[in-house]
DNA sequence: CACGTATATGCTCATTAGAGTATACACAGT
DNA sequence: ACTGTGTATACTCTAATGAGCATATACGTG
């Protein structure tokens, strides 16, 4: 269970995460809304824990899961390298806003720190 | 087998959809560059076909691959719900577009047409 | 038509992942 | 301290997947 595609390929963890993505949910909430088995849930809670799709926090006896960004990044920094094909739309789209940046540099200077850690563009490589 | 997100899992496959990013390749030339066995090979490229991923075309007895982008416009959607965790970036940018189409009724038409077959966002439900 | 090349398929084997069940561990309240 | 709730883990079983090898099929060429 390497790799972030190997994470997201069980339907059952997608479950999980897209329930996470409205809040932070403790394994009761998830058992119950996915109406799945709680040693199931606490199993692929910790596998999605482990890949660093998700991160707990202790409120008492419950656990509570929430998102974290960095495992998307990845899978969309694999999957821009085949934009041009079926899209040309985000292309489109972040081509502008790069140009954007550099007309005027810093309006909402957000972008310069939130979205571009390493390089203006996330093509970035997943290995 | 169902979903795209278990035909991506598999790293050789992932390799092979990379390798025709470029062009369309034949077996044999995907058996080449990937060092793979060339049965591995076709019985991935039947996966992938049957997916949807590539499709192939005959010449003489080759068989040239290439990609098709359904699939990958599924992956796109489903990763598109987690957008606003770790981007925040191409959810800006999709909103400052979306300002610029309604401020500027029409100077690049040219999105209007290519890039929102089904609406502004694409958000799209995945099945 | 025989042969070589290119690709697909069939079969077996080993590994692995997920489900299910039971159980252990942690904390809260009384 | 005891009990109940909430969560994690251990264990077994089964199904499915990918590798490897052999072989079949298709096509082009001499």
């Amino acid at each position: 269970m390497e790799s972030v595609f190997e994470i997201i390929a069980e339907p059952n963890r997608r479950a999980i995460l897209s329930l996470l993505v409205s809040s932070q949910q403790s394994v009761g909430e998830i058992e119950r809304k996915l109406r799945m088995p709680q040693p199931t849930v606490s199993k692929h809670l910790r596998v999605l824990r482990e890949a660093g799709f998700v991160e707990s926090t202790v409120d008492a006896q419950r656990r509570l899961y929430q998102l974290k960004p960095e495992p998307f990044q990845e899978v969309h920094a694999w999957l821009a390298q085949f934009r041009r094909f079926w899209s040309g739309y985000l292309d489109a789209l972040e081509r502008h806003l790069d140009r954007m940046d550099q007309s005027t540099p810093n309006k909402k200077k957000t972008r310069e720190k939130t979205t571009r850690p390493n390089r203006g563009r996330d093509q970035g490589e997943t290995r």
